[in-house]
Order: structure tokens, then sequence, then C-alpha cells
DNA sequence: ATCCTATCCTGGCTGC
DNA sequence: TGCAGCCAGGATAGGA
């Protein structure tokens, strides 16, 4: 499922291939995807826009447009569990579960294709008022190891739910979640307001460090839905210690690998390196 | 404040 | 072989 390194992988090769061109005309297939907008008002919004810059907050991808002098809005996607964009000539054929379409200036033709339809791609006139709500970059100077451990003591809630909390921390999903608590060897079920300054601090770095290798390796590609812009799949998937290896060893000890489900989310994590949380005594 | 459940979707898998 | 039923999973809403 697309997470921080699968989006900020689609934010990288999009930008060169969107940024400048502008939009002539939209094609909707599917008009959830817009959000809200009828197809008609979204059309307005958006045709003679020109693509200004595409960037990244969270799991969001943001598309700023422009028309000739003044700002133009802003498209705002999320690919949940199988969106796509991917470029292709005017001329060649619609890929399928396409469910928006622009046309370019240049003859190209921005597709959004969207197998489970979960995905959107809505126009918003702020774009960070619409994603204010979001919890910090988990990659910017603000995400300090200081902060963090405030935060998860100022919380209490089982470690999983909350990092895959958005308004917590933006752009951690299921897998990545997973990897970080095993890395920082700290259980998807312990308490957020127990964890310790040393624990925090690894956390931190295991979340930092899993996030940079799996962006160096352009996000994860485990079945047939996430792939590039590019078209092509991405390598971290390689790099997994414990998500889908149930039952498998743990590379660190060669404990097997549990799978247990925890707020209706598959959670794998080793039970040597990663101790079950103490019960709380009661007082 | 936190937790739990349902909803949106489809392809792929399991079991009969 | 065919088919019904279940599952994954991000965000969000509503209820306990």
């Amino acid at each position: 499922m697309p997470e921080l390194p699968e989006v900020e992988t689609v934010v990288r090769e999009l930008t060169p291939l969107v940024v400048g061109r502008s939009i002539e005309r939209v094609r909707v297939s599917w008009p959830r995807t817009l959000g809200g907008l009828t197809p008609r008002s979204f059309g307005r919004r958006v045709r003679g826009a020109r693509f200004a810059a595409v960037r990244r907050r969270g799991k969001y991808i943001i598309f700023d447009l422009h028309r000739p002098g003044s700002p133009a809005g802003h498209l705002v996607g999320h690919l949940r569990m199988s969106g796509r964009f991917a470029l292709r000539d005017g001329g060649a054929p619609v890929p399928a579960y396409t469910r928006l379409s622009f046309m370019l200036d240049d003859d190209s033709v921005l597709d959004f294709t969207d197998m489970r339809k979960f995905g959107r791609v809505e126009w918003v006139p702020d774009a960070d008022q619409r994603l204010a709500a979001l919890g910090p970059e988990p990659l910017d100077s603000s995400f300090s190891a200081a902060w963090l451990h405030k935060a998860l003591r100022g919380r209490r809630r089982q470690l999983k739910p909350l990092l895959l909390d958005q308004e917590f921390v933006a752009g951690l999903g299921n897998i990545y979640v997973d990897e970080s608590l095993h890395r920082a060897g700290l259980h998807p079920l312990r308490s957020s307001d127990r964890v310790s300054r040393p624990a925090s601090q690894r956390l931190h770095e295991a979340i930092q460090s899993v996030l940079g290798e799996a962006i160096r390796m352009k996000g994860s590609s485990f079945d047939r839905l996430y792939r590039t812009p590019e078209g092509r799949p991405g390598a971290f998937q390689n790099r997994f210690r414990v998500y889908g290896r149930a039952g498998d060893p743990c590379v660190d000890c060669g404990a097997r690998v549990r799978r247990i489900v925890v707020g209706q989310r598959g959670t794998h994590f080793c039970p040597r390196c990663q101790r079950a949380p103490q019960a709380r005594s009661r007082s």
C-alpha cells in the first residue's frame, strides 16, 4: 500500500513530467474520485490551469495549479490502496481502471488509475488548510527524538494504532510501522506512555532510517498494485524484516515472526526482539 | 480520551 | 471446475 516512501517516489518522478504543462481537458470516469465536486465543476476549476509544482504532505500528493498570473488552487491526491498516476502519449490506449484523465497541452495524458476505487483527487482552494490536521513530517527537523518522546508520553495508546494515526505523525502506514517497531525493539501493543526516553530515541532513529532506505529503493512492491509513474516496482520489499513474514525466522534472533490483528490491521513482530508489555498494575 | 465497528471496493484466495 | 464467502487495507464516521 502506498505510504510515505511510495508517495515521495511518485512525486519525484511526476515532477519533471508535468510541471510547466497545462490542462486542456479532463475526463472523469468514476466521479467519486473527485471527493465531492461534480465532474462539471471540477473541470471548470482545472481547465486551462498549469502545473506549477508537485509536492508531498504525509501520504498526500499536492499539485499546485496556476493560471497566467495567479494561483488556481490545488489538486490533492491520495492513492489509498491501489491508486496510481502515470503519463502516456495521447494516442496510446486508456489503461485499465482509469478513473480520471488530464489531457495536457503537449498531447500527453496524466491518468489516475485505481482498481479499488478508494483513491481521491480533489480540487481545493487551499491545500495547507485541507491538510492542516496532519501530524509532523517524520523526515523533517520538527520531528525530533525529544518531540517524539514527549508526544508518546502525552498519549495513552498502543504504539501500533498511534503510529498509524496520521494526526500523530503523517505518512506511516501498516508496513513501515511494523518495520520501525521491529527495528526499535518495541512491541506493537506497548502503551505509548510507557515508552522510555532511550526507547523513544530508538523508535525515532528506526522510523527515519526505514523511511530513508525505502525512499532510496523507490518504495515497496510485493503485489501487482504499486508501481512508480515510470511503471517500475520498488525494491524495499526485499528488506522487510517482519511485514508479510509470519512464521519465518526473525533476521536478528531466529525466533518465528508472529502475526496478530491490532485495530483490524495485520501486525507483524518478533516475540523475542519485541517484548510483550507488562500488564499495568492497578493503583 | 480511547477504542471498536462499519463503510467504501475489487481481485485473489480458501474451502466445499 | 465452479462458486460462494472471506480478506486486505487508509481514512473517516458514529457509537460505546
